[in-house]
DNA sequence: CGGAATTAATG
DNA sequence: CATTCTCCTGGG
């Protein structure tokens, strides 16, 4: 008996197998620079040593010169060294195991969130017993996958962050040691030449002036202190739609918005074991570039340690790492029958579940404006205020805050109000809880915590088949196509909920983004 | 820069 | 799970 197990003794030094891109597709997108493939794939190349993006502005190389990775950090473990023009550092996180709940997924989504950086970092044994595996199986899955260890993989991580920081800002090298999450400069030094064959100053000298002067010179512009930093994604992504979004649920004091360069600002607290790291971030549009830039500010300089997870939290929040390609080619049944695709919708988040909630209750059986009146009464008169580079910045309530909250100044439901008191005091006593546990709350029900996991958690596959919005969009669809074929298609409650079943699998993992084309198509 | 202490990788 | 090996940091 012979059994068929190719799968399970994959070579720990994979041969040819490391682009699971064709090469052919590989070619093409590289030789037109392509920026729908960037961070895709990468461009090793043989004679040189380096490794590019597919929008490297420098020539092509030759393609027998040349081999394909699936992920900058194959490349890297190859013996190459980061493109100098192209920045690899700085492409957008794209992976073929995307929006897969592995957990190697989820490892690789916690690292590159910080868990294993900075002063209080994590050590492996945590890690991998947060993720209820071993930490022997968890080495074994980055090897398997990756061809590296979880340790190799976050230590480039935070090399490319700090590369990035020494292209684009002027920070002294100490405090881009820091920012990136190094907890000594020696250190630092060494893995930085390892990697680059050059040393941070030599890097930082080999800049050419006149992108250092105009990165200086667009700082200026906005007045703003603090680190200022360009943001890549991989179109198609509709930031002014996104800008919209935010546009009509602002909460003043605690977000502003600007309309010529479509500016989106706002106050942020994370919390890293009883330290909370408050600041503003603010994010404009760069024409032109498929990028954003970005502005944070630290309440307390001295917080610079965290800039590598601020930097991924606003990755986060604005959606920037989603690969649209993938997700709008799964919207195919729904195209089918007639839906227009707003190209590059992606999901904005909040930036916290707690506030996604919050957010969610308060919009309960009210229009959007409406529940944003109610949002900033709740902000202004339960949230905190501080001052950041000059400005008086109101953070969003906390938990405890909302618990406590008297409400009486509120025109809603009393049912709503005590259902907001009781979200605030659950979540004060389970910070760490998900929102599937607040169906215990009472007033909170199934629509309030899908709608807190898709905007507070990022959760991409969240199909709000109940929604009133998008069964009437599901149904004029069925009309239209009735109307086109003349057939006239029965639909009870039942069936709808059969469709409606066949579309979230048909569209899983990525029923948010759908959630969203609907919510959007209805306002045309 | 070198080396002691600690943690991660591996069979 | 025990051994080897690499990483990390404080001090010279």
């Amino acid at each position: 008996m012979k059994t068929q197990n190719d799968n399970e003794s994959i070579p720990l030094n994979q041969g040819n197998i490391n682009c699971h891109i064709p090469d052919d597709v590989c070619r093409q997108a590289r030789l037109s620079r392509d920026a729908r493939f960037d961070g895709r794939f990468f461009i090793g190349v043989k004679t040189t040593g380096i490794y590019c993006r597919s929008i490297c502005p420098a020539s092509p190389p030759k393609e027998h010169n040349v081999v394909y990775f699936d992920s900058s950090i194959k490349a890297a473990e190859a013996g190459l060294r980061p493109c100098l023009r192209c920045r690899p550092d700085s492409a957008p996180q794209s992976n073929a195991w995307k929006g897969t709940s592995s957990s190697l997924q989820r490892a690789i989504n916690l690292i590159d969130h910080g868990c294993l950086t900075g002063e209080n970092a994590e050590s492996l044994t945590d890690l991998a017993t947060r993720l209820g595996i071993s930490s022997r199986y968890l080495t074994k899955l980055f090897n398997q996958q990756l061809g590296t260890s979880p340790k190799k993989y976050a230590l480039y991580r935070q090399l490319m962050f700090a590369k990035q920081l020494l292209h684009q800002t002027q920070l002294p090298i100490t405090d881009v040691a820091m920012a990136a999450g190094f907890n000594s400069i020696r250190r630092f030094n060494e893995v930085f030449k390892s990697q680059l064959q050059l040393t941070p100053s030599q890097l930082r000298r080999s800049l050419s002036p006149s992108k250092s002067s105009k990165l200086s010179e667009s700082n200026k512009d906005k007045g703003a202190q603090g680190i200022n930093l360009l943001l890549d994604y991989r179109p198609p992504y509709d930031w002014p739609q996104l800008w919209a979004f935010y546009q009509v649920r602002a909460v003043e004091g605690m977000e502003w918005l600007n309309e010529d360069n479509h500016a989106y600002g706002r106050s942020f607290s994370i919390v890293f074991d009883e330290l909370e790291i408050r600041g503003t971030f603010e994010v404009a549009e760069v024409k032109g570039k498929n990028q954003l830039s970005l502005a944070v500010q630290f309440e307390d300089e001295q917080h610079i340690g965290y800039l590598f997870q601020v930097v991924q939290y606003v990755r986060k929040i604005l959606d920037l790492d989603a690969d649209m390609e993938v997700i709008e080619a799964s919207f195919e049944p729904l195209t089918s029958m007639g839906m227009k695709v707003a190209s590059g919708l992606r999901i904005p988040a909040t930036a916290s579940v707690f506030e996604a909630g919050c957010r969610a209750v308060l919009g309960q059986q009210v229009s959007v404006v409406q529940a944003s009146k109610l949002l900033n009464v709740l902000a202004v008169n339960y949230g905190d205020k501080a001052v950041i580079g000059h400005r008086e910045i109101l953070f969003f309530p906390k938990p405890q805050q909302v618990a406590a909250a008297g409400l009486d100044e509120f025109k809603m439901p009393g049912a709503r109000k005590r259902a907001l008191n009781g979200l605030g005091e659950f979540v004060a006593h389970n910070p760490l809880s998900s929102p599937e546990a607040w169906i215990e709350v009472k007033g909170i029900g199934p629509w309030t915590i899908a709608y807190a996991k898709m905007r507070g958690e990022s959760d991409p596959n969240i199909f709000l088949a109940g929604d009133l919005v998008i069964k009437n969009r599901i149904k004029a669809l069925i009309a239209k196509q009735d109307l086109a074929l003349g057939t006239a298609t029965e639909f009870t409650a039942k069936d709808y909920q059969q469709l409606a079943e066949k579309i979230s699998q048909q569209v899983s993992p990525w029923g948010s983004y759908l959630t969203f084309q609907l919510w959007k198509n209805d306002e045309n």
